[in-house]
RNA sequence: GGAUGGGUUCCCGAGCGGCCAAAGGGAGCAGACUGUAAAUCUGCCGUCACAGACUUCGGUGGUUCGAAUCCACCCCCAUCCA
């Protein structure tokens, strides 16, 4: 089994933007790349066949989630994720970080670790740098990333850096006590909205010598132009041969905007989310197939799209299903967001090659495929 | 022919003298969704010249300051008895 490393293949003389290749034991994904979310060990109404059908490479799980249900010691039994979920191309691991944030009713955070309440069952648990450490590992993911602490939006300077700081050393943590050579572990670039601290972290983290480095903390309510602004102060204080992760962010435009500002990889609910809701992504903007105007439209979600549901069903059919609450449509639709978002990646790579990556960004504003 | 229970805004269904344009579902229409507590959530849903007005609760006529709500007759529907 080859470890995982990373290489850079060619930087976009326009842009800056990387190309490169993450070498993992399951293969090898390009980046910039996009990872479809699986958060309980599944992308919502894909199988893994499908998912290759539509060029998935590397996806994501959740550790909070697998560890609460079906418990990772379950997972470790089956042989790690990939054969537990029948998935042979790479994984990675979130570390349960943003759920600390976005459950925080239920959580409280200490120097140790967090204490928090099962969304479940309502059962007391404590995370700890260490035990999310064993918990990944168990797990076995291509990548783990490190725990940490996301703050909310909007949180003053202090606050931001207390989590920061404490990010830093529960990284040093997670550092010592991740042992699995076949396993990348990545770093977690914290600071808010506040360029000072978001240098600092990149420093601080760049120094401890992760072999990735995931930037955390953004798309978390505050409007894109700040995130933008973010990456620009953030992007040089980086080091270029490891990979960038920008965690949770991957609209179309956010994809485009963040590659183009150095960021190697994504993972997004957004593509699976909305396509449960009846919302396809197109190269024309968003189309919400739920809606009267596509009662009688027998043309495909996205006019020229190569994917299944393109290429054998109608909008006509598709808004029936959404409306009706049939379980395809939920498939077809999001057979076709990620299909749509892994070539419009795959278009971003050729552009890098190209050093035409601006040109592609304006193709796509005036197509309104921003939107 | 007799008895009983019913007919409410697109549908189902509450209301049973004023706080009722009328609960609650459903359907319909629209919106949101970015490290997934999401096949979820939110809004609108009689008409209009829309902080107000107007027309509705099977029909007609009454009682009352005031009725979807009470009375009379009529028309339908359901069940039971002949």
């Amino acid at each position: 089994m080859q470890p995982f490393t990373y290489e850079v293949v060619k930087t976009c003389k326009q842009t800056g933007a990387r190309l490169g290749v993450l070498h993992t034991p399951h293969g090898d994904i390009e980046t910039p790349c996009y990872m479809p979310v699986g958060t309980q060990a599944t992308v919502k109404a894909m199988t893994p066949r499908d998912l290759k059908e539509v060029g998935a490479g590397i996806i994501l799980a959740n550790t909070y989630h697998l560890y609460l249900r079906p418990g990772h010691a379950l997972v470790r039994e089956a042989g790690g994720l990939h054969s537990f979920m029948g998935w042979d191309r790479p994984i990675l691991t979130d570390s349960g970080g943003f759920q600390v944030f976005s459950l925080g009713d239920i959580n409280r955070i200490q120097e140790d670790g967090v204490e928090f309440r099962s969304h479940i069952d309502g059962s007391r648990h404590f995370f700890t740098p260490e035990s999310v450490m064993e918990i990944e590992q168990a797990l076995g993911a291509d990548i783990a990333m490190c725990f940490d602490e996301c703050a909310p939006h909007p949180s003053d300077h202090a606050y931001t850096r207390a989590a920061m700081e404490r990010t830093h050393r529960w990284a040093e943590r997670c550092k010592a006590a991740h042992t699995r050579p076949d396993q990348a572990l990545f770093g977690i670039v914290q600071g808010g909205m506040y360029h000072d601290l978001r240098i600092e972290s990149a420093k601080t983290l760049t120094d401890m010598d992760f072999i990735g480095y995931g930037i955390g903390g953004l798309s978390v309510g505050e409007p894109k132009e700040v995130m933008y602004e973010m990456l620009e102060a953030l992007m040089p204080h980086m080091p270029t041969h490891k990979p960038r992760y920008l965690m949770g962010v991957g609209s179309p435009d956010c994809l485009i905007e963040g590659v183009l500002r150095g960021v190697d990889m994504f993972d997004c609910v957004l593509q699976t989310r909305i396509a449960r809701n009846g919302l396809a992504l197109t190269r024309f903007g968003r189309r919400m197939l739920r809606n009267n105007e596509f009662a009688h439209d027998f043309s495909p979600i996205e006019e020229g799209c190569g994917c299944y549901a393109c290429k054998n069903f109608t909008r006509a059919y598709i808004r029936h299903l959404v409306k009706a609450k049939e379980i395809l449509a939920a498939h077809l639709i999001t057979t076709h967001n990620l299909h749509f978002t892994l070539r419009l990646m795959e278009e971003i790579r050729q552009a890098i090659r190209e050093d035409r990556l601006l040109s592609l960004r304006q193709e796509w504003m005036e197509r309104g495929g921003m939107d």
